[in-house]
Parts: C-alpha cells; structure tokens; sequence
DNA sequence: TTTATATATCGTAATATTGCAATATTAAAA
DNA sequence: TTTTAATATTGCAATATTACGATATATAAA
C-alpha cells in the first residue's frame, strides 16, 4: 500500500507523527540545528551549509515549513528562514507529557517471576 | 535516489533522524502511548488495541524496537513490550538542549526594517 | 501428540521519499 | 532592459515505507 491509514487514529497521533516524521531525515536536524544555532533568522544561503544539492535542500526546508517547524518570509532576493515556536512547543509537550508518564518503575509491575523487559 | 545520504550528516543527527522517523507514523505514536499509559510490560494483545492487522502491527514494533524505543522479551506465548528508557531518555535530552537553544527573541535580531518571520 | 494461540517472516502491491538535473520564477543589480 | 543571483518547481530514477495475505514458528493447552 505505502499510504499510513491516517483516519484510524486521533488528530493528535496524527499530528506528533506528522512532526516526528518531518524531523526523520538528517539533512532536517541538520537544518534544525543550524537555525537554532544561529539565534536569527536566516536570509539566504541555508544552501551552502548542507552537502545537499540546491532543489534537495529547497524541499526539504518545504517538508519543515509544512510540519510548521520553520518559518519562511521573501525578502527581496532571499528568503528568511527560522525556527516555528509554535510547532516546536508543541512536539516538546508532547515528549514532556510523555516522558513524565515514563518515569514510574516500570520492571517492579511486571510478573516477578520471569526477567521482563 | 530514495536513500538518505547518511555519510554526510554527523553520528548525532543521524541518531536522532533515526529516533524520529521512528515516532513518524501514528501507529507507532499510538503504540508508544499505550505502552506509557499502561505503565508496564504489556504481554501480549498489543494488536486487539490498534486498528491495523497483526503483521502490520508486528512490522511496527519491530521499527520501534530497532530504534531502541521499546524493549521486548518472550514470556512463553506472548511477548512483553515495554518502553526503553533508554532512546527515550536520548530524544528528550535532544529536544532540551533544542528548546533551550530556541528561548531567545528571534525577531529582534532581524533585520528591524522588514517583518521577518 | 494434536490443537489452539501469539507472534514473526515472506512476498508483494501500492504509494512515498530522496536526490538531482533541467528549468522556471522572481527580484536586485548593472 | 538585460543580466545576475537566489530560490522554487518539474520530471524522473532509485529506493524506502506501508499494509496485508499466506505461511512459518514456537509455546501452551487439551
């Protein structure tokens, strides 16, 4: 098949997917963390930072724009590009609420009896 | 092409692409939940809780236990799956040091004669 | 031993992703 | 207006993902 069965799950499954999917790729966090580090938006040249063709790069700053994990503004010549909060916060909420559902000890509720887990 | 050019980004990103492609299906996204919400190994019967065929499901648990975001073992009959705190621990960290790096005013950074982002 | 139950693997079809060359678009500079 | 520079879009080939029926495997129960 090769297409998710997306209305089987909840908008928000949907949606963490959708954000979690969109950072799958190296060439992504890559330009994740070059946002971040530059603590500013950037106006061009995203390009010659990646080891990636121009067209590659231009899509994958539209695979994160559309996850709203980026933002991007023409500015003359060049495009701004920075970091989305808003899509940011909400994957980070994600993984807060998730990782405070994990902190329990989870082997002391499992059958003593065997190893689990 | 279809292939990641892995050999081109550094250990990191790739980890973490990895851990997020990982979480980029809903299914898996559903599964983690389950597995959080439970707050044990789960034995068993992890295919009578999603709406997807058991290969299927098999097929994603294996995913994200090559990821190192669950554990399994066999207990007789069943398997227990349980979350690994491991690659959880990793993924959370990453989102920490991101959130942290993004808390400054991005804007005001930007170039004050054009709306930027 | 036979049967039932749970999970994994194989094979395969449908679809998605990745990467890039070629080309288009758009605005600044000359 | 023509040229230059930056980015986007198109088209396409290679590969990956998703989903599931059929089948294999392995343990428990009868």
């Amino acid at each position: 098949m090769g297409a998710s069965k997306t209305e089987h799950f909840t908008e928000y499954q949907n949606q963490i997917a959708l954000l979690a999917k969109a950072m799958g790729h190296p060439a992504r966090i890559a330009i994740l963390e070059f946002l971040l580090k530059s603590k500013s938006c950037i106006c061009g040249d995203i390009v010659n930072e990646l080891p990636l063709a121009q067209p590659t790069i231009s899509q994958h700053l539209k695979e994160l724009k559309n996850a709203g994990l980026i933002k991007g503004n023409i500015e003359g010549n060049a495009i701004c590009y920075c970091i989305n909060e808003e899509g940011f916060e909400k994957i980070k909420t994600f993984f807060e609420t998730l990782t405070s559902k994990s902190n329990s000890n989870l082997s002391s509720e499992c059958n003593p009896n065997e190893t689990c887990c």
